[in-house]
DNA sequence: CTGAAAGCGCTTACAG
DNA sequence: CTGAAAGCGCTTACAG
């Protein structure tokens, strides 16, 4: 009965692993030629690396990541910090993310940061080097103090926001025009004759609520046109929420004819609950929404919104972010991505005109 | 002028990194020590472990997860293989996947292999084990031959199917009961009195396809209702697809009165085509979903659907995985989960009744 | 319960 | 262009 010698620990009768060593005796060089052969070839001859790259072939060779990146003082990862994965708002930007990552041969670790058992701390104990190169947050609540030690130059792995962004902070961070996307709806709104207009929020104290909410304002500050605290409702971005504006909506006195919601998923839920007492969009009033998510046009009425580019801005921050732990480069600005306003069915001239 | 020291290769005036070292250095212990006192806190004295404890504490180690992964051979992260990340429908399926994964100190790496440059070698090129310690795929058209190294006991990290799995293969994997769900969802439409009923399918060659497309041929057959080729209708689980498929039946001599959708997506576009030619839902026609998406119940009507536990199967998954990768568990099953018939507003009786 | 020592698999400055 | 050697930061079998 053989004797089965323990290669590794903890593992016993492994078929033994093909390293940089069976490779450099196949081939008849040193590991170190072995290595630029594969990382460096313009380091090495043609012959030798031809002779290794023969080797390789017929060891069936993998480089062990793990060991490479300890030698090279890095992880080769990068982590991605959502507020909720299962919110498909983020998947297009996640894709981005991932799309341009892979191709410059890091990997992507994505963390939910409102899962329970997130606490604050347990996230930052993720924010240190040993875990990943870098981070990308598309959760903008990110308590601002211990964030500007991943400055560029602040000896941290660097961090950039996508999406959000921590207000206050001088973080680089890539996003879209929020301020542009409300005024592009209320503008195409009171274009359509609209005089009354509402509007429903995300939730408090998130940047994209209050930017887009400022947009509103201004538009309808500029235009001379009223803002009623009784036609601004609070949401926070989900479908419920916005069929609860809606039946808010309902029992007002004195309706504005149009509603201008900052995610499409709110203008779902209004357009939906309104359907469930009998009102229908744009007859009874105009909505427009906020993201242009895929469903939009199929949506009945198709959606009125202000499209947003969510691939891109997955992989613009990536790059970002990428460049930054490539070459240490200090000086990075923040990027804002224009928005669209694309007009479908929701929204009409108010009844009355 | 201060000439600084080289801490590591390619970073010059580096913070340097504390490590397990330093910590023994200020504990007056062994850096073994400092190791049992973290991972296996049992073996080493209360004093000891205190004194450690407070060695942490005042040089803010943390532990070089590379360095502590090389050692132990393993990677510490599972990767899971998604057909296509930017797809909603995923996105609880991953949120699920990571809830799991992270709660046991695994990260988590998506890949996107529909991706360009994604060619199949490339993903094999990723199955290996100095990547991750197991893998998850959401694509059931990953080929057969070179995963069967992954079997438990294949040498070769495990990998399990979620949602998809590979046709004819022997790995586990953790799906939904998709014929149930489409008896459910012909049964529901028989009930309403239809007795022409029509399908929608996904993708040729995919098992969800196959399976919901078997499910609901089976239904109609003991039901002994009429099985016609042209009330089939080819899709791909797309919004465009539904659309598409929504014309064809416009252009039906003989129409039928209910259609069955296996996917909630192909059923918004579907009725979101007829409404475009002033048809609407369930008045002209009966719709049927499957998934239960979030949107589905604030959609117009809200669509009767079968509802997918996908959270749930991403921590299955999870779950299962994980036992292979650390009990070594060669004996694990498939797992079925049970689908869930939800009657909304998109299904009514057949005008004619 | 604790420590000395080996070694996981790679990369790279140094010397030739 | 190539090799010998050091070392990234940890863990663990072994000996005490």
């Amino acid at each position: 009965m053989p004797v089965w010698p323990r290669c590794r620990p903890g593992k016993i009768l492994d078929r033994k692993t093909v390293t940089i060593q069976d490779v450099a005796l196949a081939a008849g060089v040193s590991t170190a030629t072995v290595s630029r052969a594969i990382s460096s070839p313009e380091k090495v001859s043609d012959a030798t690396r031809n002779t290794v790259l023969e080797a390789i072939r017929s060891t069936g060779y993998q480089v062990n990541v793990t060991a490479s990146n300890l030698r090279r003082q890095r992880t080769g990862a990068i982590m991605v910090l959502v507020p909720d994965l299962g919110n498909p708002f983020f998947s297009r930007i996640l894709a981005g993310i991932e799309n341009a990552t892979a191709a410059r041969g890091y990997s992507v670790l994505f963390v939910d940061t409102k899962q329970p058992g997130m606490e604050p701390e347990r996230i930052v104990m993720h924010l240190n080097g040993t875990r990943a190169d870098g981070f990308i947050s598309l959760d903008g609540a990110l308590a601002g103090d211990f964030l500007s030690r991943h400055r560029p130059g602040g000896g941290q792995p660097p961090l950039v926001f996508a999406c959000e962004w921590a207000d206050g902070s001088d973080l680089p961070h890539v996003a879209i025009n929020n301020q542009s996307g409300a005024c592009l709806a209320v503008q195409h709104l009171v274009a359509l004759g609209h005089r009354r207009i509402g509007h429903v929020a995300g939730p408090d104290g998130n940047v994209l609520t209050t930017t887009r909410l400022e947009g509103t304002r201004k538009s309808l500050n500029a235009l001379e046109l009223p803002i009623r605290d009784d036609w601004f409702f609070q949401g926070d971005f989900s479908l419920q929420s916005g069929a609860e504006a809606a039946e808010k909506w309902l029992k007002l006195k004195e309706r504005p004819s149009a509603v201008f919601c900052a995610s499409d998923q709110m203008a779902f839920g209004f357009i939906s609950q309104l359907s469930l007492h009998g009102l229908s969009v744009p007859q009874d009033v105009s909505v427009v929404g906020f993201d242009d998510i895929d469903i939009a046009r199929y949506y009945i009425p198709p959606l009125t919104t202000i499209h947003q580019p969510r691939h891109k801005l997955g992989t613009k921050a990536a790059e970002l972010l990428l460049s930054q732990i490539e070459k240490q480069s200090p000086a990075v600005g923040d990027e804002i991505l224009e928005v669209e306003l694309i007009v479908r069915k929701s929204t009409a001239a108010p009844a009355g005109n």
